[in-house]
DNA sequence: AAAAATCGGATACAAATTGTCCGAATTAAA
DNA sequence: TTTAATTCGGACAATTTGTATCCGATTTTT
């Protein structure tokens, strides 16, 4: 029961491209590099983030990706769902006397409730706001070996 | 970013006991049987509830599992618990400038927040409440190649 | 002593996640 | 017009996790 690392590399990639200057236009392959992730994975998860219409690609040479909207109105809800797909948390298979289609079942509808209430709490933090709260302290870099730790 | 299998043969298994008789032991073979699941798969399964204090044991000859509590001081989240382990359901890596855990990072905590509200709904939906709505209506029994319907 | 059940560890099998590769399409620039 | 650089899309390989089984040990009843 756990996100996979897909969304954490398309949040970190967000992140990254909120915080380039507006009208620029950035590689998978520096993404990658700076944040130290297979490029051909993240290649992937951009893809899906394009066609979930949350970045724009330009293809061809000086191609890449720019987000399609500004940082505030992109949400942590749409990042996972674009990153991951929509998979309902509990997926019941209706072994036995409970969970059929036909029947309304008190253990789906707590599952689907307990789902609301999570993916309202991501909805509601933009990439606005968590980039304004981490370029506000220390940064700290993994460089495989060691941490260095510059200022924010 | 699915609860496993685990956690619907938990729930599954402790109904099947929240409807036992009182002081009666059941055999994970049986309520295996009429689950229509794998027995040595559930059987794993009731070590973990066993050792959340869910589920009593008993060894031996006519040995079996009984419920800990009455059904109405088991909620879903310490079933979930103890079927899947306790996992953050966002664990970032930190492969770049955030997510240090020496720095406060709005993402984890966004994260933990929307977890715990989504148990905050488990945790607060009891087996006796379960029982109570499900026994209430019609039951379906999947026999593999067909449904039939029985009075609930 | 024998039978029946859980316990715990090891291990095999299946499925999902993670990661790679390559040819095709697109675009900018030489 | 050619070349280089990029995304796109599908297929595939490697790795990890989830699912399932097995077996010897332990416990308890008969």
């Amino acid at each position: 029961m756990e996100f996979t690392s897909k969304s954490e590399h398309a949040i970190h990639g967000i992140y990254y491209l909120s915080n380039q200057p507006e009208n620029s236009v950035t590689y998978v392959s520096e993404i990658a590099r700076e944040q130290n992730v297979s490029e051909s994975y993240l290649a992937k998860i951009f893809q899906s983030l394009s066609k979930a219409g949350i970045v724009s690609s330009y293809r061809g040479s000086n191609g890449g990706y720019t987000l399609s909207r500004i940082p505030e109105k992109i949400n942590l809800k749409e990042i996972i769902e674009a990153a991951e797909g929509l998979n309902p948390i509990f997926n019941c298979n209706g072994v036995r006397n409970n969970c059929s289609i036909n029947i309304h079942c008190m253990i789906q509808e707590t599952f689907h409730e307990a789902e609301n209430k999570m993916f309202e709490v991501l909805e509601n933090v933009t990439m606005k706001g968590i980039s304004e709260q981490l370029n506000g302290q220390a940064i700290v870099i993994d460089t495989g070996d060691k941490f260095e730790v510059e200022a924010g």
